[in-house]
DNA sequence: GTAGGTGCAAATCGTTTGCAGTACA
DNA sequence: TGTACTGCAAACGATTTGCACCTAC
């Protein structure tokens, strides 16, 4: 299931929030990008689209679709969080630590392993975090 | 193959470090701990132990001792890296969102996922992040 | 003796907050 | 109209850097 711009705006619509130029021009930017996005980048694109937005402001707008799980935090290594669409379907990350390309995967194995971890620890689990960091194939080849 | 302080020393030397009481006590405060320690962690303990050190000596040998992989960064969710002793028992964390309790545990799971997704992938996989978040029992109780 | 290591202070980077003005519903 | 949203600037915390002094080898 892929979330549409139009999908999205409701969603935000249904949760009270306004719909803001600002707002539209960043879930435009995430929407149409597949790479995994700082709040950065977002603002150097949102340059062209909206002029004038503010850093804050994306950081703002950013919490909110985080929160409302239409995107997704990515912890890449670094020292920077960045964001990426989320499908809602849960996924996981592949990063490559040279090219910082970014590959999801989803997994079975992790709904097994959830079930026993909260039946053995008595906790009610929320939600996880898994990220793999490696060297993709091309990164491996260039010393 | 567990690293004793001894081994590291030796390491170091042999890549012509040379060694400092500070690097010492860096050394001696990550390997005495199985937990995950911030830089912050680490300057308050050192204080015992060698007293005057300065922080940015402490980030200097982390990032010589990761370099090395002797430890292991680790990125926990927040804005700050942890490091922890690089030893190939990779745990992960069951963490409480509503009061910050951390269960550790181990899984095979992680081992096959790693696998397949490598070959899969083609990537070469370094490392993986894994926590889950939810409530503990006690938590659970209270509303 | 010398290169490498240290500690201080200041710079830097990413992120957050206070506040006054602005705009969506 | 009123409340939520925005943007600026300043605060903030973690990390890095410049530089003069120090110390392990």
């Amino acid at each position: 299931m892929k979330l549409t711009q139009r999908k999205i705006y409701s969603i935000l619509k249904q949760h009270g929030y306004k719909l803001t130029p600002q707002r539209r021009a960043v879930v435009q930017v995430v929407t149409s990008s597949s790479d995994h996005l700082t709040p950065n980048d977002i603002y150097e694109k949102i340059c062209d689209i909206y002029p004038g937005t503010g850093l804050v402001t994306i950081y703002r707008t950013l919490e909110i679709l985080a929160e409302l799980g239409l995107i997704c935090e990515v912890h890449s290594g670094g020292n920077c969080r960045s964001y990426t669409m989320g499908s809602q379907q849960h996924h996981h990350h592949l990063i490559c630590s040279g090219c910082g390309i970014v590959v999801d995967f989803t997994s079975h194995y992790l709904n097994s392993l959830e079930k026993n971890l909260s039946e053995e620890s008595g906790f009610r689990i929320d939600g996880h975090l898994l990220e793999f960091i490696g060297l993709c194939r091309k990164c491996q080849a260039v010393p």
